[in-house]
DNA sequence: CTGAAAGCGCTTACAG
DNA sequence: CTGAAAGCGCTTACAG
């Protein structure tokens, strides 16, 4: 008379027990793949083993993760704290680090809003990926890893202190871009941030004023364009930039992001790239790449790849060991869009 | 002669309990608030009560989720299986999701890859968003359902069996932007995604085919541009439909994407919009209002809000309610677009 | 090769 | 007002 199921329960593991006629236990080994007996002992036998199988298909059987995780004290769950989901960045390090983390059966989960401190509270994931932390944020972070929290943050400012640091120095980075440009021109237009001028020094805005300085130029007015983080300011930037009375011979850009839009901003104008002006940008994005013609940069070659194996290694720990540091260095990547065939 | 703590571990409720003097049961009570008393008594003594927060506080003590969850069977955890992270959309419902799931304690966190089917089996949210299933799915998420998971699916062909369905019907919303423009217009251009033309009809580009027949218009040679989902891609047919010899005075482009995509080639061209060229988008993309001029679109009002309240309620049910279809009415935004003060 | 038992950190009737 | 006890679903020595 009662309907099908009136809450359907998930299937538990002594259901798969009583119904392979085995216990628990056996089911637990067969299903986690250890053993009770040493490592070159076969463990289970071949028939028990087929039967829990079979008992655990039909079922639909899989095991509940929190019990799991009481036991075993990990959750096999790795937390990415990115807080700039509509960068190409953010996905390309959630791609790599899900893609790596799979390999030991973990799954990474993506947090947007930025507040990993309140959540990092509650959850508990194996490891945690906090991609930009300073100064501000030492004091919490010491205080998750002195609890046993695995934690990987990225900041070019602080020092490890229970949890691993990943350095990504622009400033020196952004020099290689200058110095590339250098090479062949002289009268090199800036694309920058609008918050640049007030930022600290040294900025990749400051690194443009400073080689220029050091290579004896002179930066004219309207040199300089400041644009907000949004595709149209940036490409109207990197118009007037480009339309004035006598443009410059190239644009080095803060961003990858500026970069292109500059690039968009030159085809517009029915510039040819580089031959009329050579681009550079900055942070190799994977579009970067992707553009016409490809986009010259300086960046990390492999940050994701990097920060992935990262991820994974301290995942799968079984005990916290010293803290790492690892710095991206920034290559200088010439593609199309800076470089002249001679 | 031992190190601080060689691997530090969390603390537990029970250290909260022997250094408050209590019980862990006593413990359990206060933190969660929850009483063994019935609904109007107070519970556990202040003294008591206080003497606990002072001692979780100083321990910096927060439970165990999978402990709980155990016992409890909810994770306090909401997954949000987003498909195009790069998208608005995306954000803007992993925004609203966030913050109206964290009223009940809970976190929402993205899965990016797609396959939310081999994540769900491990990992147990207390509900579950899947931003895009076609028939294709049905089983996995009627198996799913099954064994008890709480699942809100975007779809606008699946039927709900054991899970809810959001449907959001894109091809009756488009007419109304077609009906918009055929008030005032007669010329009006299509902007459509490159595989439009293979695609089973009705389509928001068969929509506007049907509309212009219906209206007895012709869509001479032409007046439709496909173009891939790229930024630049957008941006030069947008160019194209609108720099030949007679232009139209209308476009409509099948997503808000690019939909400001043409607002920028417009602007390009010193077009004045919308005197010279109407523009009317589709999805209602919440950057859409922040274009010059805000952009005309038609879409769901407040899809991310709605969904969000769903999500919601449904992680907070005891038990499982009975399945839920909710459809997204699509409606007409004139905005400075398309919109002529008259 | 397999099972009985203890225990992970919590919650929740139940009894004082 | 508070505590002892059972139990959630697993894992893991340990003993057969």
């Amino acid at each position: 008379m009662s309907d099908q199921a009136i809450t359907a329960r998930r299937p538990t593991m002594r259901m798969v027990a009583d119904a392979a006629g085995v216990s628990a236990a056996t089911v637990s080994y067969v299903l986690s793949g250890r053993t009770s007996a040493g490592e070159g002992k076969s463990g289970i036998s071949d028939t028990t083993t087929r039967r829990i199988l079979q008992a655990a298909e039909t079922l639909n059987y899989s095991p509940n993760q929190a019990a799991r995780s009481i036991r075993t004290g990990k959750t096999n769950l790795v937390l990415l704290s990115l807080t700039m989901l509509s960068d190409p960045w953010a996905q390309a390090v959630s791609t790599a680090a899900s893609a790596e983390v799979a390999k030991d059966g973990r799954t990474a989960m993506i947090l947007a809003d930025g507040d990993w401190a309140v959540v990092l509270q509650k959850q508990t994931p194996d490891v945690a990926f906090i991609d930009a932390a300073d100064a501000t944020h030492a004091a919490q972070l010491k205080t998750l890893a002195s609890s046993g929290m695995n934690l990987v943050v990225m900041s070019d400012t602080l020092e490890p202190d229970g949890f691993d640091v990943v350095r990504s120095p622009a400033v020196p980075g952004c020099r290689k871009a200058m110095e590339h440009l250098l090479e062949t021109h002289t009268d090199i237009a800036c694309l920058a941030t609008s918050s640049a001028k007030s930022h600290p020094v040294p900025s990749r805005y400051s690194v443009y004023l400073d080689a220029m300085a050091e290579a004896g130029l002179d930066v004219p007015e309207g040199r300089v364009g400041f644009a907000e983080l949004h595709p149209a300011a940036a490409y109207d930037a990197a118009l007037r930039l480009l339309s004035g009375p006598t443009p410059p011979s190239a644009i080095y850009a803060v961003t990858d992001f500026a970069a292109l839009s500059a690039i968009n901003a030159a085809h517009q104008l029915h510039l040819r790239i580089p031959e009329d002006i050579a681009i550079i940008g900055a942070g190799n994005t994977p579009d970067g790449e992707l553009a016409h013609p490809a986009l010259s940069t300086v960046g990390p070659a492999d940050a994701y790849g990097e920060i992935a194996c990262l991820l994974r290694s301290r995942a799968a720990e079984k005990e916290r060991s010293a803290d790492r540091v690892i710095t991206l260095e920034w290559e200088l990547f010439v593609r199309g869009s800076s470089h002249t065939t001679t």
